[in-house]
DNA sequence: CTGTTAGCGCATTCAA
DNA sequence: TTGAATGCGCTAACAG
């Protein structure tokens, strides 16, 4: 809009590209750089009332900062933390994001974020930058292998701990849903509402730790209850449905559309359980689709992760402290830092089983 | 699970908790310090062919990596970008950051993303920090007020570029989308589908200049189209929904609930035309609670943005391009950050429209 | 082609 | 209480 010429508030010197350095601030109050330095460090006991007031005037007057990477140089840490998402898109992720970011703002950090976009080069390479920039510690939501962060960090000395998710060969700090506990939830609460065709619909989960245990522990709760309940006879499988494939997508969905055609047939009652969030959007899409706006008569659905939407879409759920589970991380990554060297933790949070009207058919 | 001991692959030096520096670097090689930087900032014809071998072997038997802090301190330039952004939780803000990390990764930076969570003092203390890590630019996506940033950043030198709204002193490049050309696209699709009383409804907006153009926009087209397309007598009214003020958001809600009931009274077609997504989800989750699962056949919904669950809910949007939106904020702010001294610039692009069922009612 | 020298901005000995 | 000197890891003049 304006094209107008407008130069800074207080003290204009122009705009003198070049910020003050610790020099500059010492000059300006007469005095040596070491005051300064004590000055910025909280040292105030050692400073004579007049020198600390005319320090306080020169950094006001040169709008100082101290540059963090010569500190961080010299000191050898620099407040960094790595933090590495598998996927921003995925509002577990963000809430997660969140937590770590209040419990960074609570210990003195500065988070670093790298998103992975669910891509495993990026993943590799996001590591090996971190690792350039001396992050003190990283908190990771990996999707890849193992070697591919063993090398950078490990061989670095730089404390990890994982997120949701475990990495083979690592065996590092954790932190995540109890997902045993949360399948079971679901599965409990499915049987009490008379579901006996239960199927579980899963990403591809031989890579990825907390898939892997909340299939296990959905087919041992489902199948471990039978005749318990008052339920005879209950069904349950998994379905795979690779979010990232669409070639593979649309057979595996045909897949899940017979097999509830079948259940209807047959008289059962089937209900779909979701692995989390983007599998849930998927089936309603595609439930939608098929059945049209009420296609929550045609089959129930319940997920685990309580994004937004799902209140809209009535979808019942199994919500995560996500939060909690961010700060945790956080916490564990500090002792870690701070020399702590306890042997490897993990933290399992509990879900929450909230209850909306897709499991209520 | 395991809590065996497990040591590094390559060569397991055990784990000595320091990175090897470029010092140690030339000595393994047997040469001095220049060489292994001519090496890495790939000055390649300067080096004989043995030396070069030397030194990569050298590199390789340490895991030797640059330490970016160090070298930022020596150029004054560390690659990094800070890029705030005020929400997190609103699936745009993810979107531009796509974009941003793409564009980064094209051009060789590292972004450093920063939270604000809808706080303000979290955003002038980020800004501070990235003015403190000595970023080379920031893209900022902002909530406050002119002085939070003008003072940090223009004092310092650093080039800024604002994404989707603007900071009121401040000229800098900006870019986002054309608001005034999405309004018109939203109000002329209720219009050509026979809606005469639009509401539209928005957080407060007088610090907001997206917010702002967008209002504008609808109450010119909805009262400047007064007798085209066949519709007479259109009303056009704008409400605001204050989402972060739990006080005041059911009075509004109730407000609104009137002047639909209202409405139907009279026998007119309502359409509510919510500003962005958070403030669409919050309606149809009112709507939802008011009427039922089949609210939509009570009032019309139109948003701006295309959230994935939009598709779920079947509501009609307009999309950004949010990528690219977050791409060219990059190119801008990399463009000064090379010392082109141009105007600033803005740039607007167009959304598109998404017809879905709340509209077609 | 290669190595030596001198800082980047800061925290930290060690003297005064 | 204060300040001068040293060096963090690296790049950029300069010489050889």
């Amino acid at each position: 809009m304006s094209t107008g010429s407008s130069t800074g508030s207080g003290a204009g010197e122009g705009a003198l590209p070049r910020r003050a350095t610790i020099s500059d601030v010492a000059r300006e109050a007469g005095t040596g750089k070491t005051s300064i330095s004590r000055y910025l460090n909280g040292e105030l006991a050692a400073l004579s009332p007049d020198l600390r007031a005319r320090i306080e005037a020169a950094i006001q007057r040169l709008d100082y900062r101290p540059n963090q990477m010569a500190r961080g140089l010299k000191r050898g840490r620099n407040r960094l933390l790595g933090l590495l998402l598998a996927d921003l898109a995925n509002p577990y992720s963000v809430e997660v994001l969140q937590g770590v970011e209040a419990a960074c703002h609570a210990l003195g950090y500065m988070p670093l974020i790298c998103h992975a976009a669910n891509e495993i080069d990026m993943e590799r390479r996001y590591l090996q930058l971190l690792t350039t920039y001396r992050v003190e510690g990283v908190i990771v939501n990996a999707l890849g292998v193992p070697e591919s962060m063993l090398k950078p960090m490990a061989s670095g000395g730089i404390p990890a701990v994982l997120v949701d998710r475990t990495v083979d060969g690592l065996d590092a700090d954790m932190v995540g849903l109890d997902n045993a506990a949360a399948a079971r939830l679901g599965v409990e609460h499915l049987l009490e509402h008379g579901y006996d065709d239960l199927v579980f619909v899963v990403q591809p989960f031989e890579q990825v730790s907390s898939r892997r245990e909340r299939e296990a522990a959905f087919r041992a709760f489902a199948q471990g209850t039978q005749g318990a309940q008052g339920v005879q006879n209950v069904r349950a499988t998994t379905h795979v449905l690779d979010l990232h494939e669409d070639a593979s997508i649309d057979a595996s969905l045909a897949a899940l559309d017979a097999h509830i055609a079948d259940a209807a047939r047959r008289g059962a009652r089937c209900a779909l359980f979701a692995a989390n969030a983007p599998v849930a959007l998927r089936l309603a899409l595609h439930l939608k689709a098929c059945f049209g706006a009420q296609w929550q008569q045609h089959a129930a659905l319940i997920a685990i992760d309580d994004p937004e939407w799902a209140a809209l879409a009535g979808i019942t759920t199994i919500r995560q402290p996500t939060r909690e589970i961010g700060y945790r991380a956080v916490e564990f990554l500090h002792e870690r830092i701070e020399g702590v060297a306890l042997a490897t933790r993990a933290a399992a949070f509990p879900g929450e089983l909230i209850v909306r009207a897709s499991t209520l058919g």
